[in-house]
DNA sequence: CGGCGTCTTGAGTCACCTCAATGTTCGTGG
DNA sequence: CCACGAACATTGAGGTGACTCAAGACGCCG
């Protein structure tokens, strides 16, 4: 079930507003303009569509304009696992490149604008611009690296620290993108946030309840005000 | 503490026992000689060897010849945190092409031989030889799914399916290298593998007892005798 | 207004952790 | 060769944090 809009594009890039966080973060000039025709097309998604689906064969990864994803495996037991919450400037998709096959789902959680980069063109022009090269493995470092950071997240082992974290790197990722004013707003359920940190949803709400308690955050629906950003640190340590 | 041998080597590719497992796997002939030409060094570790540390500056990827390690974090708190278990012709290190940093330890198991492979030649020489290029993008996606795979294993509710899957990955990768002669061997310790399944030590020891208690496996020390797999395959579903 | 999905809150249970003691392995030095 | 200690592993007893089950509140939409 991919519903979905395509929408062709130009000069993707040149006038992209999360171009520094993204894939061509060196290339400028006449190198950005053979990007852009790397850039053909751009996909609108709706909450709740699928940008691709486990199984999928692979036709390209993803960069993230604007909006929000999640990304999540089927468990052997065929449950839903959250393996990641996505926001604009980062890219998803890497996992398919080795078997061509995609190994999870990604799912709009807001509606979301995403760059398709279809994988071989990235490769062939990445021979004719080394910058492109150096930008590209350094993109596939850096989502190395964010898994592992899970795998710490998910080594801590009290639910209150979990959440606390789950909230400080929410915090951080949002507020480099300057959608934040002072107020963290989830665009994921209850439900995917205790999947993601290995919680039953009812824990997730006790430990929100538990900083309310403790006037280190607001809550009122999906918005998380945060009041003490000093103690969170420390509790999330 | 880094304490290493290091070895000069030519030839290092086309002789190597796991080349098909390892980076080089598309390169015949003439290509397999630059890509030789890469590796100059390899190094010999000791068990409790560190190849590289928190921190250290990132100095290339390495891949394992032969042997095993671990990689692991320290979480803010200070406390370690296993992301992985290596064995012959993985990769490590990749986490660190980013930002030029390692964000984890490497550190000998069992002893072990690495080849060095400096990350600015591996880019040069993709760029000659596009095959390489794939490749090494196609290394970098096994590791992003690898990790996936660990966030989904981690996702499992119970201690016992959690030693399960970890069982059944064990088995198949020895397997795959032809190191299981049915018996597996576990190069960690307890401590490593509780740390890394998120699990108490006296938990792992208890769930291998009750594995032994209804005969799915057989226990020695460090080697595990998988008795009837069908049940343990249901175990971890 | 009613129905549905999402979230919160409470009560009770259990799986896993903690603490503590014992057992085993292995290296070291007498 | 054995004695000793340190590191690692097993086992038991007890406590508790998070899960499960169940009920109710809230917001959303027809």
């Amino acid at each position: 079930m991919t519903v979905s809009r395509l929408v062709k594009v130009k000069k993707a890039c040149q006038n992209c507003n999360v171009r520094e966080l993204c894939l061509p973060t060196s290339l400028e000039g006449v190198e950005l303009n053979l990007m852009d025709e790397v850039v053909q097309q751009r996909i609108r998604l709706q909450q709740g569509d699928y940008l691709y689906n486990t199984g999928d064969g692979f036709k390209g990864i993803y960069a993230i304009k604007s909006g929000s994803l999640k990304t999540s495996g089927i468990t052997i037991d065929g449950k839903e696992q959250v393996t990641g919450f996505h926001l604009g400037g980062e890219i998803i998709g890497m996992d398919a490149i080795d078997e061509e096959i995609h190994a999870c789902d990604a799912i709009a959680l807001t509606d979301t604008e995403v760059c398709h980069l279809p994988f071989d063109k990235i490769r062939e022009i990445s021979i004719q611009i080394p910058p492109l090269l150096k930008d590209l493995t350094r993109i596939m470092s850096r989502e190395i690296r964010r898994e592992e950071h899970v795998l710490m997240l998910l080594g801590s082992t009290t639910a209150e620290q979990r959440i606390a974290r789950f909230l400080v790197n929410l915090y951080d990722r949002l507020q480099k993108r300057g959608e934040l004013e002072n107020i963290i707003t989830l665009f994921m359920s209850r439900q995917d946030v205790g999947n993601y940190l290995g919680l039953a949803i009812e824990t997730v709400s006790r430990q929100f309840k538990n900083f309310r308690d403790k006037q280190i955050i607001e809550v009122d629906k999906k918005n998380i005000k945060v009041l003490d950003m000093q103690r969170l640190l420390e509790i999330a340590e």
